[in-house]
DNA sequence: CAGTGGTCTAGACCACACC
DNA sequence: GTGTGGTCTAGACCACTGT
């Protein structure tokens, strides 16, 4: 356990978060298998020389990050590392690309309009302002996975074709410095029409996953609508989920 | 804002959650209206009688929360109040609930069985040992809505079928003394047989959306494992995501 | 430059679980 | 009891953002 821990006070890392990346790494690589009972923070704090609240907050983020378990009068427990948070909310293609199915993006259209009245609701700016209106098809291993419609408020920024063919749609935002703060989604399924059927490669009336999701940035204004369709043959959504 | 805020030091209530509590309702009833600059911690922290520690910590409770954000050398903006946290993780008996539709649920069978290869391998015990298989037929306003199919290591706890036609299956783990720690699931979509159609009141051939499920307890053991199908006309799986 | 949140320390007391 | 994590304090220094 005591084993050589090297914490660089020079860094601009935190003492924290040094500390508990050391213990992550201890967990990933077996040497504390789960159940393990890890000695109490004081005694910890003292091993790796640094203070109690400094090693409280690095086992508060072990906590968060689903790999330890607290319990006072009792310990801190070590839990499957194989449990982990994930996903959580991430877009298909960086789904796809970290998985190393390389997929590709083709722009169906990319235009400026007229909000209508829908539209405008959902982005909370007036009917009839400007809104960029984004069609993709997202495919992968040169079959189509997904049909993706999205709706921005074009007094925000603007985004090239070019770009939405080589990244996705959220790092696309991120790297124009919109900081993403939240979103909720909502994931239902229905039937396929014959349109729908054709461009996704399936027949008419196959089974599709559909999403809505609308994303929020930091002052809670509407960054982004988009409502999507997926080939459930070829699609699935993934996510874990902690504190039950 | 520095209107009377009372804090309870004899209370078992931390302090820093009475403090993070006050700033929240101030939040909620628009005293604080989305945008608003908070002042700055010490000033906060004097302001309401407390250490510089413990308002950080309340804060930080609010940032988890998705209420505030904090960006150092700028300060604490007040987010969108309709922008919340919420679901994650619930039962389809617990949403409904929620909005006021009565769930009712039906029990078609709960049995102990030996474990076959895959329900083995997805609860990680061995193959051949009891495992408790349960299913039932959750509906609301009378309209069957998803068809639950369940695994139960055997080993660790007994339910009733009582029980499982009053409330949902994780509020009685819950109620059993388990501890769960965290899950992993999976969403989809197909087409209905002949025989699902029949049993959730659609047509054969209409979408259903389906969810595997495991979750974990404390240790990382799995305690539940759940494969489910819902009728897309009548359910969608609803969340909000934090920290893109 | 001034002001903000982020980090870190040293110490104290408390609530809870287990023996 | 004894040992554990949970809370709270008072103070210090640093990194970043804006002017």
């Amino acid at each position: 356990m005591a084993h050589s821990i090297t914490l660089d006070r020079g860094s601009p890392v935190p003492l924290y978060f040094q500390v508990a990346q050391h213990v992550e790494q201890s967990i990933e690589a077996g040497a504390l298998p789960r159940g393990t009972r890890l000695p109490n923070e004081i005694e910890l704090a003292k091993q790796l020389g640094v203070s109690r609240p400094t090693m409280r907050k690095a086992m508060e983020y072990l906590v968060g990050k689903g790999l330890v378990v607290r319990q006072r009068g009792v310990g801190t427990r070590v839990v499957s590392p194989k449990v982990r948070r994930s996903l959580e909310l991430s877009s298909l293609f960086d789904d796809l690309d970290a998985i190393g199915q390389r997929p590709t993006t083709r722009v169906l259209s990319n235009t400026i309009e007229d909000a209508s009245a829908d539209v405008a609701e959902l982005l909370g700016v007036p009917k009839g302002s400007p809104v960029i209106a984004i069609s993709r098809l997202r495919s992968a291993l040169d079959q189509p996975i997904a049909r993706l419609h999205n709706y921005l408020s074009a007094s925000r920024l603007s985004v090239s074709t070019d770009a939405l063919e080589t990244q996705g749609l959220y790092q696309l935002l991120r790297r124009s410095g919109v900081q993403l703060h939240s979103a909720t989604q909502v994931i239902g399924a229905r039937t396929a029409t014959a349109a729908e059927a054709r461009m996704l490669g399936e027949s008419k009336g196959a089974a599709l996953l559909t999403m809505q999701r609308t994303a929020y940035d930091d002052h809670g204004t509407v960054v982004e609508y988009g409502n999507h369709i997926y080939s459930a043959l070829r699609y699935s959504f993934h996510m874990s989920l902690l504190s039950i």
